[in-house]
DNA sequence: TGTACATCAGTGAACGCGCGTTCACTGATGTAC
DNA sequence: TGTACATCAGTGAACGCGCGTTCACTGATGTAC
């Protein structure tokens, strides 16, 4: 059954993708090592063959999730600068995704608990995220203060907007803030 | 070992102010019936003598963990309005407090994905916090919309402060989002 | 290039553990007379 | 008010289950000659 090292790279980026959607739609604790291999078409048996532990799994699955949120957010950036980040960011259809984009929003407070390597995967994610929406501004102070704002404030309105329960509190989060952030 | 009607009430806010300790410092998941009533100097077995079941402490525990959060920012308010509930949320001691604070910062991805019933406590929870924020300025749509974007913003930023290792980041975080929202 | 052997990706069963929940039991409290 | 009995708060053991991790095994791939 052994495999050839490229079929071996590929289930192992496999395995990464699966998790990190498994890992934003249900949460770190509750994606189980057998979900994940799952998810990938695989037996679970067959995970430690490519990581040391869950940990480093969902480090490296928070890093890739991390990586396709930003180059979303790059690609409203060209295409409509902050506002275009804004209203794709804080929409209806972004909250109710089955799959949230977004791994702060996601899991953010799970985050803040996590382990030593998670917390710094999530940390160099963070960092790039800054650095993306900071764009390229003449006056790159006050760009990095706004970016820092602006992702803060949009994380803590989709986390607010997904835990409310009412449908009309949580729209009203969204519209709010989304106004404010608008310029 | 029968106890009295006033001892059984008693041990009971006993568990849930135990609980709200114990669920803002691990998360629900991690905050397991034996550890919340061994919190409470109980042994797990009497759980279900006063509640129906885990959730039902959990929503509980995060309606009380929220009202005390409701009064500290009434509190601020009093003394000093918008400008001292954001000195004293977005402070370094209450990011590094054993026990956090707000429910929201702490546990916020973890309530968006729990049951029913602890989806509408901190529902609850999260009007009363705006109503409380927005004060009784005489332009109540605007005061609102201030008091959403304020602690969206807040809630966002503590809690990527809590997510990021690095302390230089985090302090920044901090940092440029109090300077923001300070008027 | 062909052959013999070592390597190892993946399977499926097993492990020890902690979880939420249940239950028989104890004995003090509450209640009916 | 006193007595007899029902109630029930709390204990500690037990349950079934799913978790992360380990392991013997299989057979195709990689490697040394």
């Amino acid at each position: 059954m052994r495999k050839s090292k490229l079929e071996t790279a590929q289930t192992r980026e496999a395995i990464v993708a699966a998790a990190a959607d498994l890992i934003r739609r249900t949460g770190i604790a509750a994606a189980s090592l057998a979900d994940m291999m799952a998810a990938a078409d695989l037996t679970h048996g067959g995970f430690y063959r490519h990581f040391r532990n869950k940990q480093q799994l969902v480090s490296e699955a928070l890093a890739a999730a991390g990586d396709k949120a930003i180059a979303a957010i790059g690609r409203n950036i060209a295409r409509g600068g902050l506002n275009a980040v804004v209203d794709s960011y804080l929409s209806k259809s972004h909250r109710d995704s089955a799959i949230p984009v977004c791994p702060f929003a996601a899991l953010g407070s799970e985050m803040a608990r996590s382990g030593k390597e998670t917390k710094a995967a999530a940390t160099e994610v963070l960092e790039k995220l800054f650095v993306t929406l900071s764009g390229d501004s003449p006056d790159r102070e006050e760009a990095r203060s706004a970016a820092v704002v602006v992702l803060c404030t949009m994380i803590g309105a989709m986390t607010l907007a997904r835990v409310v329960a009412d449908g009309d509190l949580s729209s009203e989060i969204l519209d709010r803030v989304k106004d404010h952030l608008r310029r």
